[in-house]
DNA sequence: GCATAGTGCTTGCGTATGCAATTAATGTGT
DNA sequence: ACACATTAATTGCATACGCAAGCACTATGC
């Protein structure tokens, strides 16, 4: 039977849309972060030397190099994160966590954890939860990586 | 322990962008359709007398009706999808699907569901994905609804 | 039955995003 | 060492989307 394959998937999507739609809102009114910024900050947040290449962001992300850049831009203003040019090849602009940004980023992430909390308060177990986490962790193996 | 509800959170945040890329990808590859048109029609498939208004369609689809009413245009030119006033209320338009778009609908899903099949072909047992489809599912419940 | 509120749909506008072209720098083969 | 391919980043352009306003119609309260 694929027919369980199918509706995992088609629930996964329905999820994500819900999810997406309620930590929007949530994170937008407590910080002046969307989702995907928050997002973005906490790919650095877990990155060696807080720091990613533009090129390498966007892998992570799924988005592409030119959002990255333009994304990196208001964030720069703000004092979030900084631009980096590597010495040994001067092709490459990393974008770097400043302090500030890992203040921000970390509140975030609490804000991102309580909400996460939230979602499985009611009729869920510590079991259930973990067995959720494990098994979307392994739909995303043999890949980049994700920000925790 | 709230640590997995946010692992669960990202992970699944995680899965679905890398779905997505797969599965508009291999749609447009097959049908001229892309993962957006797919599961509007499937919604529409799915519905009593294959058809929904515009604002339920946008509800389902987590999009706004404004985009409902433009996605429409091109699918209605593609003979796919028709409009259909209702005579009890004036307001109302639905969107309905033509046997054209229920033909191609059909067509799509079994893409779909081919697809899904592959994402879980190794190291996943038939157990795995129906408890996988499951969990999801409660997360997905209290809502609206998905097309399966 | 009339005024007011609410609902469904569309459209104008601003914003976000991907693609492709461009530029600059590095890597590769001979 | 030099030509050519590759890679990182940016920018122009087209497209897709949400929001809010507008319009048409329906429902509600008096």
């Amino acid at each position: 039977m694929t027919q369980s394959s199918l509706t995992a998937i088609l629930h996964l999507f329905q999820a994500q849309a819900r999810l997406e739609e309620r930590f929007s809102g949530a994170l937008g009114g407590v910080h002046g972060l969307g989702l995907k910024e928050a997002l973005f900050l906490m790919h650095l947040q877990q990155a060696p030397m807080l720091r990613l290449t533009r090129v390498d962001l966007a892998k992570r992300l799924h988005i592409s190099a030119s959002t990255v850049t333009r994304m990196a831009v208001p964030m720069e203003k703000l004092g979030l994160v900084a631009r980096q040019p590597d010495p040994r090849d001067a092709r490459l602009a990393y974008v770097v966590l400043t302090e500030t940004g890992l203040a921000v980023v970390t509140d975030a992430r609490a804000t991102f954890e309580r909400l996460a909390a939230e979602v499985f308060r009611d009729r869920w177990s510590e079991q259930e939860i973990a067995s959720l986490a494990e098994l979307l962790g392994r739909l995303n193996s043999n890949q980049v990586g994700i920000p925790a």
